[in-house]
Order: C-alpha cells, then sequence, then structure tokens
DNA sequence: AATGAATGAGCATTCATTCAT
DNA sequence: CATGAATGAATGCTCATTCAT
C-alpha cells in the first residue's frame, strides 16, 4: 500500500543554519512552514504530525511557527485554506476554454480528464482534505473543518456545472435535472479516483476519469426526457 | 447461466490470542480493548489516539494493554485484523445465495445493494482503513498496512467477482474481459460512496450503488464483442 | 531583606543517580517530591518554581511528579494539605498540658509563647500559605486556596480558644466575649510576628509573642465587664 | 507639647524617565505600563506576571516595553519605586496637622487611623510588597528588592515617629525609648492588619488600627520609669 | 496471568528578550 | 523614538513503554 512516488520527507541535512543574515524574511518563513506542514501533514496525518518534525524540516526555530500561526490547529487552519485556494484556482484554470462543439461524452470526458490532471497536481491537498473528511483528528480545528465543507460543497458545484455543460445541447432544463441528479454520483467517482490513486494501484488517473465521464453520459442520457 | 467461482477469501490471521484459556478475564478484556481501540482509532486516526485514551475508554489498566498486544502498532494490526475477517465475512453472507437469473443490470444492481449494506454495517472498519490508505500515520504498523493491502487486494477480487457474475450471461471469456477492465472502476465508485457517505452529504448509499451498478452495466456493455 | 538564614536551594550535586535498583520506591519518591515543593514553592512562590527546578532538586524523573500528582497546581494542593495537617499537629502538640493557675497575662504569654515556637518551626509552610493569602498566584489550584482558608478559619479558632483559656478566671461567658472580640486581633499579631520574622529584622519571635500576649491581656482586661 | 521631628523620607529614585519629552505618546505609555505592572503583578505575583499578559492588558506593542525600561526585572523596580513615592507621600499626607493636645491613647489612634486609611488606598501596592517580603520570586531584580528593605526600614522610623509622637507628653528621652522599644511590634501590627485585610475575613481596618494604637499604648505605659 | 508503579523521550506552547528598521 | 518580526530556552504536560511483583 506504500507508495513508491510519495514525497519523502526531505532529511535534515542542514542541522545548523544558524547563520540568519536577516531577521526581516518574514514572509519568506511563513510560506515555508505552510508548505513544509502541507508536505508534512499530507504524509503522516494531523495528528501524526509534530511541530518538532516541522522545525526539523524547515530548520526555522520553533518561536516562528508561533510567531506566524496561533497553534498547531491554526497552522493547519491556514494550510487547509492555502491549498483550498490553490486548488479552485487550478480548476477554474483547467476549465477555461472549453470545446464549444462535440458530443455530450467528449464533453464530459474533456472537463474530467482536465480534472484529473488537476487530481494529480494538488494530491498533496487532496489527500490531507480526505483524511480531514475521514477521521476526526483534527477536531481542535473547526476553521480547518469549515474550509473542508466549503471545499466539498464548491466541488459539488463544480462536478454539476461540468456536467450541466456536457448535457447542454439537451436544454437548459434538462441538463440541470441531469446535473442535480448526477453531481452526487460525480462526486463519488471523483473520491474514489483519488483514492485508487492514492492506494498506489499503478492506474492512471486518466483512465478512471474516461470511465467516470463515460459512465455518467449512459446515466445522464438515460434520465433524459426523450429516452 | 454460469456462476462465476466465488473467490477465497485468504485468513488474516489474527496473532494467536496468546492461548490464556484458563483465565476467562483474560479473553474477554483483550477483546474490549480491541473494540475500544477499532471504535476510537475508527474516529480519531491512529496518531490521534493514545494509550491512555483507550486506557479511560475501558476503565482497564494500563498494562493490560502491553500484556495482550505487543505495542501500539501491534494493537492496530489486531484491530485491522479483527475488522478484516469481519468484513469478509460479511461480504460473504451478503452474496450468499444470488439471483439465478435476470438481466446483468438486475444482478449488477444485486450485489452491489448487498454491498452497501455491507458499508454501512462496516462504518468503523473501513473509515480506519481509508484513513490508512491515504495517511501514513502508521509507517511503525507495517502488519498493519500489510493487512490494509490485503484488504484491497480482496477487495478488487470480489469486485471482479460480482461483476464477471452480472455478465456470466455474455460468455466466460467475455464476462472476465468486462470484469478485468471495470474491477477498478468498480473498486473506486465503492471507495467513492464511502467517502460521500462519511462526509454526511445525507444521500443513502444505496443510491450509489444502484448509480454504480447501472454505471457499470454501461461500460461492460460498450466492452462486449458483440456490441 | 533577604534573609541569609533562609534556606539555600540544594544545589544539584546528584546529577545522574540513575542507578535506581528498585522501582517500586513509590511512597518515598512521593514523599521526597513532597519534601521538595513544600521548600522549594515556599522560597520561590508557586508561580516561581518550575517543575524542572524540581526535577533538578530531587533527581527525579519528570514524568514521576505526573505519576504522583495530577498537575503542578495539585503538587501545590498536595504540599498545602500536608502542610496544615503538620501545622495543626504542632499546635495541638505546642499546646498539650496549659498551665492550671497564674494571671491571664502569665497564661498568655505561656500559650503565644508556645505558638511562636510552632512558627519557628513551620516557617516553610507558613511562608507559602501567606504568599497564597497575599497573592493569586495560584488561582489555577482551588484546591489549595481551600485548604488556605481552612487554616486561617482553623488558627482563629485556635486564637479564641488561647484568650478564652487565658480569660477563664472572668468566667464562662466573660472569657468568650473577650475571646470573640480579640481573635482577629490576636490573629493579625501572628501574621504581623511571621512577616516581621521573615522580612529578617533579627528580632526574636519570642518578644513579638510576649508583647502580644501582653497587649492581649491589656485590651482584654479593658473589655472585662468588672471594669 | 514637644513634637518630634518628622522624619525625612529618603528619596526612591525613578530611574531617570529617559528625557523623551519630544514625544508626548512615550511618557503616556510609560505610565500605562508602570500602572498595569503594578495592577496585575499585585495580583499575580512578579513570577505570576508574564510580559505578554501585560501587552494584552495595555494594548501596547511588546518592545514598548523594552523601549521604556531594561527588563521585566527592571520594570518591577520601577513599579515598586513609584509605589514607594506614592506611598509615602500619602503617608506624609495623612500625617499632615497631628492633633496638639489629647491622650496618648488619643493621638496614637489618630496616627493608626491615619494610617490605615492609607493601607486601604494603597492596597495594591502593599500587596506586592508583602509578597516580595516573604518569597523570593524576584530575586532577579535586586533592585526592587532594596526598595523593599527601604520601605519597610522608613515604615519603622515612621511607626517610632508616630510612637514617640504619642508618647511626647512624658518626655522626650522616655518616649524614644517607648518608641524605640515598640516600634517592631507596631510594624507586625501593621503588616498583620494588612494580612487580615488581604484574606478578606471583613473586618475593618480601623478596627485593627484602633486596638493596635490601644494594644500600643498600654505597652508603652508599662515601660514609662514613673510606673 | 495480570497489574500498579515507574520512566525517558517527546509533546505543544510560552517565556523574556533582541534586532533591524 | 517607536515597533513588528524574530528567536533560544524553558514551560507544564503526555507519550508509549518497561518492570517487579
Amino acid at each position: 500500500m506504500v507508495r513508491a512516488a510519495r514525497p519523502r520527507l526531505r532529511q535534515v541535512e542542514t542541522p545548523a543554519p544558524k547563520a540568519h543574515t536577516s531577521n526581516r524574511r518574514g514572509r519568506r518563513s511563513r510560506q515555508e512552514i505552510l508548505d513544509a506542514a502541507a508536505r508534512v501533514m499530507s504524509v503522516r496525518g494531523y495528528a501524526g504530525t509534530s511541530m518538532s518534525t516541522l522545525v526539523k524540516e524547515t530548520g526555522l526555530p520553533k518561536s516562528a511557527f508561533y510567531h506566524h500561526f496561533e497553534s498547531k490547529a491554526g497552522l493547519l487552519s491556514a494550510v487547509m485554506a492555502q491549498g483550498a485556494q490553490g486548488f479552485f484556482d487550478a480548476m477554474r484554470d483547467a476549465h477555461r476554454d472549453p470545446p464549444e462543439g462535440g458530443t455530450p461524452r467528449e464533453r464530459m470526458r474533456w472537463y474530467l480528464l482536465r480534472t484529473g490532471e488537476v487530481i494529480e497536481n494538488r494530491e498533496e491537498f487532496l489527500r490531507l482534505l480526505l483524511v480531514l473528511v475521514m477521521s476526526h483528528e483534527a477536531a481542535e480545528a473547526p476553521e480547518a473543518l469549515r474550509t473542508v465543507r466549503t471545499v466539498r460543497d464548491e466541488g459539488r458545484t463544480y462536478m454539476r456545472h461540468m456536467i450541466r455543460s456536457a448535457f447542454a445541447g439537451a436544454g437548459g432544463a434538462a441538463a440541470d435535472a441531469v446535473a442535480d441528479a448526477l453531481a452526487p454520483f460525480g462526486m463519488a467517482g471523483f473520491d474514489g479516483a483519488f483514492v485508487s490513486f492514492q492506494s498506489a494501484d499503478g492506474i492512471p488517473i486518466a483512465r478512471f476519469m474516461t470511465e467516470l465521464a463515460d459512465g455518467l453520459v449512459s446515466l445522464g442520457e438515460a434520465l433524459l426526457p426523450g429516452r
């Protein structure tokens, strides 16, 4: 189940940076902390990630963490907020300029394949997101949990939008009905594809996305009034 | 109609209950510990669950934990082993007496709806399983990770079996081909349904299972040589 | 204001006892911890005493402190409880066999001089007690504060008893009235004597006690109905 | 009636307010810090008061504290110095225009009742003073401890002055002898009254002062050569 | 077989303080 | 002059584990 491609924790090769020439590098170290936290927490989980580990990862003094973030929970919240931001930006980018014509299947595939690329690029964030969805590890970080919920809600909205666009040819009302009916299943397909991706079964995400697209289109066509 | 051979479930060995038949309390408290650990770890995650929490939860002395299990990691391994055992038993039970006739869709639906019931009844185990799939929280418990892998492998085998059974009417070779092609997607649907179930979207698992069944059948039919 | 006679913190001359032959010396280390805490806290105050200091003082591992006591606050509570016990025992001892006859002044002096001896022997406890009376340093240790209040209440009762005994010759009712009227002043005299004792003015406690006795008798006689 | 010379109060040097006349905010925030520190430290003790607490209390930036004061210890020293100044000013004010005639008791009562009012008004300062007398919490602030000693020495001188004034009618030498003999007891009465006041026994300070006055006069008369 | 006592390493967090601007 | 950013050392406490009985 251990995926070789998973990011390894950087070894502590810089045991004494010490020579911090300037103390006016706040913004930079804040981001360094966020990056390290996102990386490590997505691998070890929230509870499994100790502040000391992040200290070793970054080389920054422990107090820097509490200078920039209120607490470990606050750090998680910031990690999630930034991750969500990046995820939505990537989604918006990916779905810019959708194909104008084509069959529903072609359009659906286009959307989901692009989405699959986002999944691959946002692995870290999505892994942490799913762990937070599944466990209550981060009960102390309600703000982070709120972000999780927001991301899922927005994600569902996104899925609805994709399905509606794919079926746009069938008329607005019909497309809306299909989208509303299938968005949950689409989300589940998305989640499942990511889990499979994580469980290192070696199957490319694109394949899941293609199958999900085709499946959604089949289900959708069965729902169309004309049928 | 050819009924595909039911896959033989590999035994997930419980690490030899230490044979303390003499003391009746021993057996009972071992099980109490396993239950509490399964319950709490599935909620808080492995790293997020401390031995002290389990001590408080069970009321048993801390040393009892180390009497029955080698370590926290060993406890997790036992929890996973027992959970896997129960999961497979439930699956075997659920799929006893499949319908003999009917369309592929009907048969697929029957299988997956029964599977959905198992999902609902084994929520605790599956939640912990998925957290372990997603995070490296339990890197110290390789035995548990092995169980995770086993469960997923067996799960995929199971999924293959269900699809093959549904398509049995198309002939053994065709059914095999379809099953091999769609098993990963089926697994992903299963995972995704569980994630949605956990994220408390309020949609009944049965609906996901029905849609997954229909989607799989559509995809399968598209793969059949005759088409 | 620094009194030379004040107990010095024992230097950490035993840096590595390590060779704790037995781990069954619980009771003993509990008492060691209590003693060290009483000693150091009475010098540095509650907030000014860190657990690490006590660790260094005792040579015991930090976890031993949390094995025996719930928290730093709990340790303070135990220190105060044991100190109060010892204080009351000493008072009871000191006032066993009071003189049968003599003038009120002689009797009052006898009582207070004996009390002065107790003060000198219980310096540590009383110092900590007074610091807790004066500051809210130990707001987190409400149990300790309850002990403080108890000790002061019992102390006042004691003072009443001494005055009543001194004036017993004037008749029970008169003695009671005098005792009730003067107990608060007696307490204040006691407190003040202890503060002076602590502020290292070099004046023996016995002198304060004699003057307090004489002052109380004068005030008491002025209250007697016959006058 | 011979009025004893009022003791000259030694100045308790405020550490030269750094002469920032230019910036008006500076002066004000320095005083704000002093006030907050006096208030909080008198409640929580020195060790129990963190700089962060004072930052939150004042709303001023942390660096302002180090701009105006050298260190936490330096801040305590300044707090004590200013408190001592205020205390002596209040004492001087309170004892302006003592009664010319009357019995020693009347005069003693007048002095001590006025002193009692000062106690009530300077509660904050005296509480911190007593905590510093009792504990070694502020070992790092020797300057503050010096102020403590000064205040107590001056206080004793004051007490001597009051007793001498009360007994002035008995002749200078006799009054001096009585004052020297009873000043420590007077101080102790003062301390004790304050402790009782703090321990919230609900007894008005005036009553302690009256009884202390009467007690002192009784003791003093017993010492007069004529008796 | 079962357990209360004990422990060293590590936890998240706060401390008083410094420094560049 | 005034301050926001930064920091190393220490804080109170919990961790998983061991061991003698």
